[in-house]
DNA sequence: GGAAGTATGTTGCAGCTGCAACGGTATGGC
DNA sequence: GCCATACCGTTGCAGCTGCAACATACTTCC
């Protein structure tokens, strides 16, 4: 089972672990059993709290007419989601979570962390500063997604995209948790678009293909598709 | 003059003013004064702290090849940057900063608000939880450029970024704080091709633009162009 | 006042993308 | 085994966009 511990996660790092029930039972948590593409959180839905990704997968997305979605991020054991929206006082959700797999996740309320009492005040200084670090890492991995939505071409989005998750030497595969169509929402294009881009890619000797992993044979030409 | 006073800024929110001169002390902060069109900070270069603006307008963007850039936000007196790369522990900014007008930031080292001293915790603590709520409101802000940049088409773009800024009422105008060249960077396309639809929308009776000004004559047949 | 530089609107064109439709394959339920 | 569903690649086409070039203001700086 992919199951987390707690102290695994970023929120709870630094946490002795004889302190975890403590912190738990602070927070108020309570879990929430999902099945495989059960809908988590519709936008516009009023706030559960914080989710902390405890097994399974999660997809959080943005939702726009007719079906169409940018995906955002996938979420693993250990991520959190709706953070920024509990701690920026807003009362519903932008972004669509969804369960990729059946999964467990934690949900806990962001208020017991700013309690002016005195109580446990070293575990919530820890979990602050862990929340800090973690919303921290969400702004520069959305600046990402800037950077590669705002590529022009399809073939300029990948680059963007494969380019920084390929191993450091040129020739070796790397996998991407996304399918085509999981692909295609993330770069917010078409997906037979993006089918097209990739055979030529193909085609032109940049890269080869095998499902969901990739082997970048010629990065600098990949990296010529870059705006 | 439109310079800010630190305690109306978000990150003092909450200081008692007799206090600010020890946060001051306390952040080692350093001020640097800038003119017009100066570089604050290039891509890569090694971090200079947090900046907090103190007066003029200052713009963060991403800078892609050939001098194409993508606009992230604009900042006002009052608003942090590099709080993101400071936390997240990256040892270079991603973004480039430059400076609209003359202007004054502010430089902090992030490194005493965490320090393990128990001097001044309480300040400490305010600051951290000003933090936590500024990161958390560009998160959001983030997330609404992955909205505006997951439009396929100008003329969507250009709805999911003028309709939440219009006001309720309609017909109603209302100013930007871009140019059109700047415009075009926020939306990530071509100037020339952002003045063309611009010019179908106006044809078409959607709205009425005057220089930065905008007036949404018909914000439902807007709307309508939101893939 | 003049010159250089910058911002803006217009236009023609090549090219890329979105869309719809089709066929093939894999997966799952009955 | 069979059907339904989902995923993926391919293709034709209309349409939108990027790009380059040009003309017109407007600003700034001598």
């Amino acid at each position: 089972m992919d199951e987390i511990r707690l102290e695994e996660s970023a929120l709870f790092r630094g946490i002795p672990e004889d302190r975890l029930e403590i912190c738990c039972n602070m927070l108020k948590g309570r879990i929430r059993i999902c099945r495989g593409q059960e809908t988590v959180q519709r936008p516009g839905d009023p706030l559960q709290g914080i989710g902390l990704v405890l097994s399974g997968e999660v997809e959080a997305a943005r939702e726009h007419l007719q079906g169409r979605r940018t995906m955002v991020a996938v979420l693993r054991p250990g991520d959190l989601f709706g953070e920024a929206v509990a701690l920026g006082m807003l009362e519903s959700a932008p972004v669509a979570i969804t369960a990729r797999t059946s999964c467990r996740i934690w949900f806990f309320s962001p208020a017991a962390l700013f309690d002016p009492s005195r109580e446990h005040l070293e575990l919530r200084t820890i979990l602050q500063r862990n929340l800090l670090t973690i919303l921290a890492s969400k702004t520069l991995m959305l600046g990402e997604r800037l950077e590669i939505l705002g590529q022009k071409t399809i073939k300029g989005k990948l680059a963007a995209y494969l380019l920084p998750r390929a191993p450091g030497q040129p020739g070796t595969w790397f996998g991407i948790p996304h399918s085509r169509t999981g692909l295609a929402e993330l770069l917010s294009t078409d997906r037979s678009a993006l089918s097209r881009a990739l055979s030529e890619l193909k085609r032109d000797g940049i890269l080869v293909v095998d499902g969901n992993r990739f082997c970048l044979t010629d990065p600098d030409k990949l990296a010529a598709w870059l705006a």
